[in-house]
DNA sequence: CTGAAAGCGCTAACAA
DNA sequence: TTGTTAGCGCTTTCAG
């Protein structure tokens, strides 16, 4: 009968190199307490055997945080690779691996169940949450959250700040007839919105109620939601889009209906993409920081783990790009 | 003194529920043999006292797959996202969980080692690896790896195919005069100019060796590339990219020297990012289907787990998608 | 239906 | 320097 294709323990270690495997365990761990010459022999046959000890025993006795959970609502937005990247790299210092999950709300409640219960810390960009995710002992680091939880790290977007600079140039740049493409889809929940009236009706300026038009998250749904607004207020002579995707969308309808961007229409993004950099015009848009958004995020874990309760949320100023399209 | 903050366990809970904790194993697996009552008392109090399993324990009991590792290069490459978010779905209908890392060639030796240890499977692009990851028995699929390893399970694009679909249509448009912007970045290092060179001589087209030129894989590296190669070759009238990336490159240099795409410079990218329907003009491209290149990638690591030794490479083909470049 | 006992692979005491 | 003994949290026999 063959052998077994199991893989190798500790104790069969121990038993080829004739030695306890306690003593197998010290050359492994890199224990001083050992004769260098066993260690030597010892770690050849483990090499040999193709041993390598299981992460589950390990982290069975000395438990510590090994794997952090990541989740973003879609891959397919541009923005999200780079806080992963972000994440990613912290992580890494720290030691820890990173688990990604991505999906649509539908999938979360679900999915964040079981997903919890493989990580020893949580970070992503909880949409459809009101409050933090339940029962979960785990630390939990929320990510553009619209409302403060409990016990849970924050890292959030000053959004308000962001929207009131591109206002600011929006108006400096003369114009006065505004309108704006917003998401819903998004946990800062009309924050842009709400920041862009308010904004607007600090600097006098009037704004129809209508010249806030909802959209998909995507350069067809933006596309659409623009011609909606052009159709009904086509006095308007820049638009505040939610993101650079849905900004790439407006620039699309403008040139669609024959407008020159930004001369006869101004098209002001959010986020900062590379994308927004190669479209014609390139994007003015409020440039965030996402790789340093997932390492801030990394930090508050830290932070959670070693100990802290409440943290004070963490807080990114997105920056003006001046680029064409504004 | 206070509790300490130990998690609960299973313990825990049959001491709180006043049974034996095998019931509450029991309890909480779901088993038959057990009475309903007892079983929502003891699921009452294990939720009260916010008990989650430990998955190590559980790991170390029932050793199944678990976790995934996905190595990527290069988060920032719209390419890869796609993919992670293909193996991702995959994963999870076999209830993996997926550890992404992404790191440059500098990474790959050092990382790969403590990474690995931590994963039941492996599957990733492993560019600077002559030879499949050592000392690894978990099953490891290699993406687009220029050569076949021993053991590894393979998914692979066919790029001979899609290079000879391109070359043919540009032919077919009347170009004769072509230029090539490669990367030597990739897996697959020098394929496509293999093909490429290979597919002009079969149509009898003449290619001097200078008009295929290097690259970083990046917009700014192929707009230098781009610039050396109608430098030598002004006579150029299409340029096949190594990706839709550089395609972008090439085609932002073709407009800074006053040529008009696709008539003056005709410009074929590959891989059908979303970023090529954006620019302008849009990139006609060779498409590959990321996510069902991670899809089948999963594929083959369930083959690899399920005992297959040497499952034949899989292929996907890339399909000809054709806009405005070229 | 429920409890007792063994053992998964490993590290950390403690002895020798 | 090495081996012995516990025990991490859990599932699975096997008795009761």
């Amino acid at each position: 009968m063959a052998a077994p294709a199991r893989r190798p323990t500790i104790k069969d270690v121990a038993r080829a190199a004739q030695v306890s495997y306690q003593t197998v365990s010290r050359a492994i761990n890199d224990k001083p307490e050992i004769d260098p010459d066993t260690k030597r022999r010892v770690l050849e046959v483990a090499e040999q055997l193709g041993y390598r000890p299981s992460r589950h025993a390990r982290a069975l006795v000395k438990p510590r945080p090994s794997t952090l959970g990541l989740a973003v609502p879609d891959l397919t937005n541009p923005f999200f690779p780079e806080v992963i990247a972000g994440v990613i790299d912290s992580a890494a210092a720290h030691g820890w691996q990173v688990n990604v999950v991505s999906g649509g709300p539908a999938a979360e409640a679900e999915l964040l169940r079981s997903f919890a219960a493989e990580v020893d810390a949580l970070v992503g960009y909880f949409n459809h949450l009101d409050r933090a995710p339940e029962g979960l002992d785990i630390p939990v680091v929320l990510l553009d959250a619209e409302v403060r939880v409990p016990r849970c790290g924050a890292v959030a977007v000053n959004v308000d700040a962001g929207v009131r600079a591109g206002v600011q140039h929006l108006l400096d740049r003369g114009h006065r007839r505004l309108g704006m493409i917003d998401c819903s889809t998004s946990c800062d929940r009309y924050q842009r919105r709400k920041s862009f009236q308010q904004a607007l009706a600090d600097h006098g300026i009037a704004l129809p109620a209508d010249a806030v038009v909802e959209s998909e998250q995507s350069v067809p749904g933006a596309e659409r939601a623009t011609h909606r607004l052009l159709d009904s207020h086509p006095e308007t002579t820049a638009v505040f889009a939610f993101n650079d995707l849905t900004a790439v969308g407006v620039v699309r309808a403008a040139h669609a209906r024959g407008l020159r961007v930004p001369q006869d229409c101004a098209v002001l993004g959010f986020d900062g993409l590379m994308l927004g950099e190669l479209i014609t015009p390139p994007l003015t848009t409020l440039h965030i920081d996402k790789r340093r958004l997932g390492a801030l995020a990394v930090g508050e874990v830290e932070r959670l783990l070693a100990g802290e309760r409440e943290p004070a949320p963490v807080e990114l100023t997105p920056e003006l790009v001046i680029r064409e399209s504004a």
